[in-house]
DNA sequence: GGTTTGCTCAACCGCAAGGTTGAACAAGGA
DNA sequence: TCCTTGTTCAACCTTGCGGTTGAGCAAACC
C-alpha cells in the first residue's frame, strides 16, 4: 500500500467509506454528523476519515472545535484514467479478435487451419 | 467485503494484481506465465487470480493442463459508474458554490455579510 | 503405468485493518 | 475558571490478507 492508486482503491473498498464519500458529495460534514447513521463508535469513523484523507479523497479544515470534512473530486481522475486505459486496451483486443474471426469466416477455404482450436 | 463493488475495489488495491490486469489487457496468459515476472511463488499468484476472479475481473477456461486467464472488461463499468456519479455530484456542488461566490461578488453592497468567514 | 507439467488446496505465519474502550486535547460557552 | 462539545490518540483484540511450504490432482507425454 505504497502508491496513491493503491490507497484510493483500498479506501473505496470499504462500504462504510464509500457511503461517506456518497454523503460528502452532497455536503461537507463533521465527524459526529458523519458517524450518526452508522452503528460504530465515533472513533472508528475518525479512523475511516483518516484513511480517506491519506488517499487524498478528502480534506479537512477547522471551524471552531469542528473539523469539517470536504470531498476532493480530483483523485477520481487517477482511477478513471487507470481503468479507462486497460478497458480500452481490452476492448481493442476484443475488436481485433472479432476482425480475425470475421476474416476466417469470409475466407472459407478448405486449407483453413481449424485444428488448433481457435474457436 | 460482501458486495461486488467492494470486491472489485479491493482486488485492484493490490499493485501486483493491478499489474496482472494490465498485462492481461494485452493478452490472455496462464498462471506460470503470469507468475514469471514477480518475486513470489506460483501459489501466491494463483491466490491473486482467485481474488480477481471472485471480483468478476477475470475468467478462466481450460486448455489441456493450462487454465488461461482472460480479462473481463465489463466490471470496469460498475466502478466508473460509481465514481462518475459522485464526481459529478461533487463538481455540481462546486459549480453552485462558485455561483454563490460570484453573486456575492456582484452585489458588492455595504450590507453584505462577510463576517461569517465564507472565504 | 509412471513421469512431467500446470495448477490448486491446506495449514501455517506475520502483519495490518477495523473494531472497541478510555484518556487526552482544543476551542467555545457558562 | 470550569464545563461541554467535537475530535483524536493510545492500547488492545480479532479477523483477514498476502506470503510461505508441502501435498494433491488432472491432463499430456514417454
Amino acid at each position: 500500500m505504497d502508491d496513491q492508486l493503491s490507497r484510493v482503491f483500498s479506501a473505496l473498498a470499504d462500504p462504510t467509506r464509500r457511503d461517506m464519500v456518497a454523503r460528502l458529495a452532497v455536503a461537507d460534514a463533521g465527524v459526529n454528523e458523519l458517524a450518526e447513521p452508522y452503528d460504530v463508535s465515533v472513533q472508528a469513523v475518525s479512523k475511516h476519515l483518516k484513511v480517506l484523507e491519506e488517499a487524498g479523497l478528502v480534506s479537512r479544515s477547522r471551524q471552531a472545535q469542528r473539523r469539517p470534512v470536504h470531498l476532493e473530486a480530483e483523485v477520481f481522475d487517477l482511477m478513471t484514467k487507470w481503468i479507462e486505459r486497460y478497458r480500452r486496451q481490452a476492448e481493442e483486443r476484443y475488436r481485433r479478435l472479432d476482425d480475425v474471426l470475421a476474416e476466417m469466416d469470409t475466407e472459407k477455404d478448405p486449407r483453413t487451419d481449424t485444428a488448433r482450436g481457435a474457436s
